[in-house]
DNA sequence: AATCAAGGTATGTTTTAGGATACCAAAACA
DNA sequence: TGTTTTGGTATCCTAAAACATACCTTGATT
């Protein structure tokens, strides 16, 4: 029984790494996070990511139902890519991701300078 | 001024997902969540990681400061790998990252329902 | 009329992670 | 004494991911 409930932990944090995991998908959903974005404004954000590959991850955030493509009702030609619900209830985990981040950098910094002053 | 703060994160998010992501590594994190644990048990709990790729995903954590391996006193031979206090404070982000994988595959389970009662 | 930007598509090549497999030394067990 | 278990190492292989590069259409701009 313990075992079960921790198999299904494992499989469900294997599920979320899929989804954020990889090269680019957590730049992307962070990027996003900040607003809705057109496709050229996200690649600029990401550079030097390719087309290809942003294309790609939009189409799998896209059927994940975590990223929508709208078409501007006025001005028809400008696509936008943007956070739906669900994608944004990803938020305070990306929040906290980036909290943990800068805490672990400073703590590889802190050995690193350990190492310096061994020498 | 803001940009700068946006590469930052950015960039702390990429930093997180290599610690956390590929096949293994959330997996590992996980289940040392659970306990300290000797290789063979971790290997067994992984079921089916190969040997090579444990080793090699544990030595990164070691580098990284998240794992400790050590030799038990009385009995110095079993090895003991466990989180530091540093590894121990990914935890609550670990959880947060199960809760929102249950939510996410119930939303996409709904989502299938959906499709199929189209048909 | 020419050209530029937006939003992609299409293709080949390279890199990398992970898997398969074989092996191994030291200790523990029987 | 033989064989199992523990805790790995070493090599090769493959599929997928990412990258480089060229190209394309549509609408706006000059």
């Amino acid at each position: 029984m313990k075992n079960k409930t921790k198999k299904v932990q494992l499989r469900d944090v294997q599920d979320v790494i899929d989804i954020i995991g990889g090269r680019w998908r957590g730049a992307i959903l962070a990027s996003l996070c900040d607003s809705g974005k057109r496709f050229n404004e996200l690649k600029n954000d990401l550079k030097p990511i390719t087309s290809g590959v942003l294309v790609k991850e939009l189409k799998y955030f896209e059927s994940s139902k975590l990223v929508i493509k709208t078409a501007g009702l006025e001005n028809a030609e400008t696509m936008r890519y943007q956070l739906t619900d669900h994608g944004k209830s990803l938020e305070p985990l990306i929040g906290q991701i980036v909290v943990w981040g800068q805490k672990h950098r400073n703590i590889m910094l802190q050995e690193f300078s350990v190492q310096v002053l061994k020498k």
